[in-house]
DNA sequence: CTCACCAAAACTGTTGACAGTTTGCAGATC
DNA sequence: GATCTGCAAACTGTCAACAGTTTTGGTGAG
């Protein structure tokens, strides 16, 4: 499809390259939460001057930093509660995303689906499954069903506002025993959902397996909770 | 409560103030969609230099304006299908607090939205409700429930995302008739999930009742495309 | 009269510089 | 010795100007 739709020749702004830059350093971890940046240094390192990134960093606004005026950038600092309510959001949003790709999914993306689980279930052998939940795999799967869904609007929001912070947030966040290999069978219920077209059973399967990766985040920040406190008092 | 919390003297930056602005002259219908904004024009009217307009403009792009590198900044213009995409949308969202807010609204929050609701029963009558679903008292209900749901996330995202965009497509779309009955209707169901506490028909109703919005919104925009169709024909 | 071509005007993307504020430190004071 | 005061460096918010591109209007050929 679209053999060569002529494109113009990717023009792209170095703001936009800047975002991209960006989003791509910080939710690999380069700073620590609520680490403030400073704009002159950020503009030196990447090579640009201030105008362009001050425009990147206003689409990072409350997304992966916050900013006061006058004081200037922090890298965002989520309390518990705050994850708690991405995953909220992640649940409404990839929930109708199941439901319109049971619909709108060719029999094409379906067989690649069960073509990466199958592939997972594997690697999920090899590795005890530790690493699944929060790995590249788990994105794969969950891209899939939102490009599926055929709904720009509703992908747009989930990469750009849901997305980057999760990923952010995986990054300090544990998983509990077992999480993995539930995570996994929770994955074959959504591809037996969208296999069968229905829509109905494909939104509730993924508002189940969000909910309890939800859980899952909550316990694990609980237990960090619960250490740094420790920590504190025997300091 | 927090008689005189003291805060920061309103310190807010030009980029913000721009921002504001837009939001409320793009919204108020000043410009027609797809109509070409000129920055050093926008910038001249609003008293400011390109810098902070270009931050602002950033913060519309893909809401309220699209951007064309080295072209320029247009009002949003959307399709049907887009339409559509923003009511789904809004209803994974929405479904969402409206689930949230069955738990977490106050009684007195509940009683505020039935007052809210006898009144809009009583204008119903005089004006015969043909207003009332594109109304502000339609933007009321939901906003009182989007801030019962007490997730700041999910507010951010429906008003940022999704009712910007809705209030630019109702100054273009019409209701069709006794949609407005009905839509009062729904409002009191959604009300009487919440005074029973019961989530799960909370979220249905109100996706139920959005549901229906997105229907009479493509309805409509179907009749005008209709009547477009037909004048280019006669032209 | 229509179409292609060309030059001028307008506009966007970007930069460097300036003004006012915040922050950190050194010296003075209790 | 601890605390407060004042200054200097760094930083953010803002602006005006420059380079390259797009658009527009006019001119001439067919």
């Amino acid at each position: 499809m679209n053999a060569t739709a002529i494109e113009p020749i990717a023009l792209t702004s170095l703001a936009e390259e800047a975002f991209v830059k960006l989003v791509q350093v910080i939710t690999s971890g380069a700073y620590s939460p609520g680490q403030r940046l400073s704009e002159s240094e950020l503009a030196r390192q990447l090579g640009i001057s201030r105008g362009p990134l001050r425009e990147a960093l206003g689409r990072l606004e409350g997304r992966l930093v916050t900013r006061t005026p006058r004081i200037g950038i922090r890298v965002i600092d989520f309390r518990p509660e705050e994850v708690s309510q991405l995953f909220l959001v992640r649940e409404a949003l990839e929930g109708m995303a199941a439901r319109l790709a049971a619909d709108s999914m060719t029999a094409a993306e379906i067989d690649s689906l069960r073509a990466m689980l199958d592939q997972h279930g594997r690697q999920a052998d090899i590795s005890a499954g530790e690493a699944y939940h929060q790995g590249i795999g788990d994105d794969d799967f969950h891209f899939a069903i939102i490009k599926g869904a055929r709904c720009e609007h509703l992908q747009r929001l989930l990469l750009d506002e849901v997305y980057y912070q999760l990923r952010l947030h995986r990054l300090r966040a544990s998983t509990q025993p077992g999480r993995a290999q539930a995570a996994f069978g929770e994955h074959k219920e959504i591809l037996g959902a969208l296999v069968s077209r229905n829509p109905d059973a494909a939104e509730g399967c993924m508002r189940r397996h969000i909910r309890n990766a939800r859980l899952n985040a909550l316990s694990s920040l609980q237990g960090l909770a619960e250490r740094s406190e420790a920590g504190q008092r025997r300091a």
